[in-house]
DNA sequence: CGTGCGGCCCAAGAT
DNA sequence: GGGCCGCACG
């Protein structure tokens, strides 16, 4: 058998330079570290070493990029300082209260505070799609013209306002920058963003963006500000490269002199700019104090074999932005990455199911490899293979459990029950009722609105005759949740009872999804609340859709699909690394700036010092595009990425898959057919 | 006013 | 190939 799997951390003692880090006095402190290069184990320690010099653990703000992350340092913080009293191996469970994301910390310190800040404390926190709802709602209601004239989708409403808020910039800037196409409308857009506001507050509701701007909000009242700075001792930053202006801003007024402040990241591996990161907020960070805050280098790489290091460097070494870093490995020699060309992407997916099993046999076992894409949607035609042969995988990124209309249905529910103001939630919930449609539901929602009605005062509401039965089922429901006779998450059970019905007259696959709900139901029982859960649910949502393994299965072994941006501060064995073609690598969305093609670069890279001992890059020649339907579907010939130049090819060890087929199927027919730019294509086939 | 159906537009990454 | 909108029907 071989180890259990991935994320071993590097067991060495620290080198010279991490041990600087980890011993750092209370100074502002900046770790600029290489993929790698211990960065985990490096914070980790410092933790330990902060907690084992005498910090109040209780008072230590750890800011990681996901949950995930935040408990994985927490476990090796407890290691670390298990070893430190000499107890190693008795787990002193370490418990970092304030470890977790930038928006976890911030929905906890409002919920604290909510009451000195003029919140509700039972506020309820919308996801994107929540928000958009609440968007098209706030649209409707100020009667904006939506088809006169193309006016933005609400998604694009809200991707403009949450770029406002995140980068802190104008609306016009915004607009001038990133939507030319909506420059147009910026009056509308401005009034539609304030009714937005207005509408969150009167409803009690916090979107993700408020959850950081309130906490900033929070920090610039010289009121109430020092009661929130006085909770803290040490704060430290992971992932420093993808935080955006606003986060910056939370930090420097929670620690306006640096002391305590530690943050650690990587320029390289920025790739959250479409997400408002900014880049700046770590390469300025030094020069934010005085005296400038300290900076700990960290380039010497622990993971890669040095053959997949000097291809990563490669990818970086064309770039147009470089601050140019080499990383130089200590595990020495290898075999070359392998760059392997296949017919097209079916025949990608036949190749990596067989080269994973291939591997398996020479001891990788399935846990401790990944395969890696830019789009969820590109491991399609993978899953179909893995599913066809048997062979388990979990898949990160992309579509989630909780985009699935039937879990939002159950959740809407519960967060109704939860806040009665919430409409984006009462609407969803009413409309489940047969007879219900919009103007019914709205109407409901304003009698709701009007008066405070909740639990019991649901039934005295004029509903139509086809609706009434049904709605007095519901209102029964509600009543039984606010009255909270019903403990958590019993209170579940009554939800799904009451939603079963609805389930079946609505959907085709109801078996599936009461699947899914049973599921929800098993993740309610791990939360103590209500409240913890919906919150936790919406911060930070499961990650895999119902081929999630149950508990018990997670200890066999699986395959692990994710696209690169789930990837972030992971590590495998062996890393396949789909879809290297321009369109999907750079994705044809990313191409208008030269800002967006080096994002994209840095993913690619960030793809492949993913990998310990063995990478392959795949490159499919061909393409299907269904989209082009007047002439039938067609394929094209698609370009390798741009980003695999002669210079990084040269990194590679360059084969066709499969071995016998090689003379026949690739480069013989690429020459007869035309040869065409997929990104061109695609672009076209969609251009307005 | 609700619901079902056909045509049309769009296509990423995620706290 | 899927989700959304508008329209026609009940």
């Amino acid at each position: 058998m071989t180890p259990p799997s991935t994320a071993t951390a590097s067991p060495h003692a620290p080198t010279p330079t991490q041990q600087q880090a980890i011993d750092h006095g209370n100074a502002p402190l900046l770790v600029i570290a290489g993929a790698g290069t211990g960065k985990t184990a490096t914070l980790a320690q410092r933790v330990a070493q902060l907690v084992g010099s005498g910090a109040d653990p209780t008072r230590i703000l750890l800011i990681t990029f996901t949950r995930r992350a935040a408990a994985e340092l927490e476990r090796r913080a407890g290691h670390s300082v298990a070893r430190r009293l000499g107890r190693p191996g008795h787990e002193p469970a370490l418990s970092l209260p304030w470890a977790g994301t930038f928006h976890g910390a911030g929905a906890k310190l409002l919920r604290a505070f909510a009451t000195d800040v003029g919140l509700a404390p039972n506020f309820t926190i919308h996801d994107r799609g929540d928000s958009e709802d609440l968007m098209a709602l706030v649209r409707e209601e100020l009667r904006i013209d939506v088809t006169r004239r193309r006016f933005p989708s609400a998604a694009t409403c809200m991707a403009i306002y949450s770029r406002i808020v995140n980068a802190d910039e104008p609306l016009a800037q915004v607009l001038r920058a990133g939507f030319p196409r909506c420059a147009e409308w910026e009056e509308a857009l401005d009034t539609l963003f304030g009714a937005y506001v207005d509408a969150k507050q009167a409803q009690h509701v916090l979107d993700f963006d408020d959850l950081l701007l309130y906490w900033a909000a929070m920090l610039a009242d010289e009121t109430i500000a020092p009661r929130v700075r006085a909770l803290f001792d040490h704060v430290l930053v992971d992932e420093y490269q993808d935080t955006n202006r606003l986060q910056g801003t939370i930090l420097r007024r929670l620690k306006p002199d640096g002391v305590g402040v530690t943050v650690v990241g990587d320029d390289a591996q920025a790739i959250y700019g479409f997400r408002a990161a900014d880049v700046r907020n770590i390469l300025d960070f030094p020069a934010s104090f005085t005296p400038a805050a300290s900076v700990v280098k960290l380039e010497t790489n622990f993971r890669s074999l040095q053959p997949i290091l000097d291809a990563a460097n490669a990818v970086m070494a064309d770039g147009t932005e470089g601050f140019a870093k080499t990383l130089t490995a200590v595990r020495g020699p290898g075999s070359l990455p392998r760059l392997v060309t296949v017919r097209d992407e079916a025949e990608q997916a036949r190749f990596v199911a067989e080269d994973v099993l291939v591997q398996r046999e020479h001891g990788s076992t399935l846990k401790a490899q990944a395969v890696l894409f830019r789009s969820a949607s590109h491991s399609a035609l993978l899953e179909l293979e893995l599913l066809r042969r048997n062979i388990p995988f979990v898949k990160y990124g992309g579509l989630k459990f909780l985009e699935a209309a039937h879990v939002k249905d159950v959740l809407a529910l519960l967060r109704f029950a939860h806040n009665p103001r919430d409409r984006v939630a009462g609407f969803r919930g009413a409309r489940l009722v047969p007879g219900v449609g919009p103007a019914t539901a709205h109407r409901l929602l304003d009698a709701i609105a009007a008066t405070g009605a909740t639990g019991e005062a649901l039934h005295a509401l004029d509903v139509p005759p086809a609706a009434s039965a049904g709605w007095r089922d519901l209102a029964t429901l509600c009543a039984a949740l606010t009255t909270s006779t019903s403990a958590w998450p019993r209170e579940l059970d009554d939800v799904i009872a009451w939603y079963t019905p609805q389930l079946e007259r609505l959907y085709d696959d109801a078996d599936a999804r009461a699947g899914d709900l049973a599921q929800l139901r098993r993740i309610a029982g791990t939360f103590p609340s209500r409240e913890r859960f919906l919150t936790e649910m919406t911060l930070d949502p499961p990650t895999a859709t119902s081929d999630r393994p149950a508990a018990p299965l997670l200890d066999d072994d699986y395959l692990v699909l994710s696209t690169i941006h789930s990837a972030k501060g992971q590590e495998w064995r062996s890393v396949h690394v789909l879809n290297a073609v321009d369109g999907c690598l750079p994705s044809d969305m990313a191409t208008g700036s030269t800002a967006e093609i080096e994002e994209e670069r840095r993913l690619l890279y960030v793809a492949l010092t993913r990998a310990r001992d063995r990478l392959t890059v795949v490159v499919p020649q061909k393409f299907y595009v269904t989209a082009q339907s007047r002439h039938g579907d067609r394929h094209v010939y698609a370009s390798r990425s741009r980003f695999l130049t002669a210079r990084v090819c040269a990194r590679f060890e360059e084969t066709a898959w499969p071995p016998s087929d090689a003379a026949t199927a690739a480069p013989a027919a690429a020459t007869d057919a035309p040869r065409v730019d997929l990104t061109r294509a695609i672009r076209a086939a969609w251009r307005r």
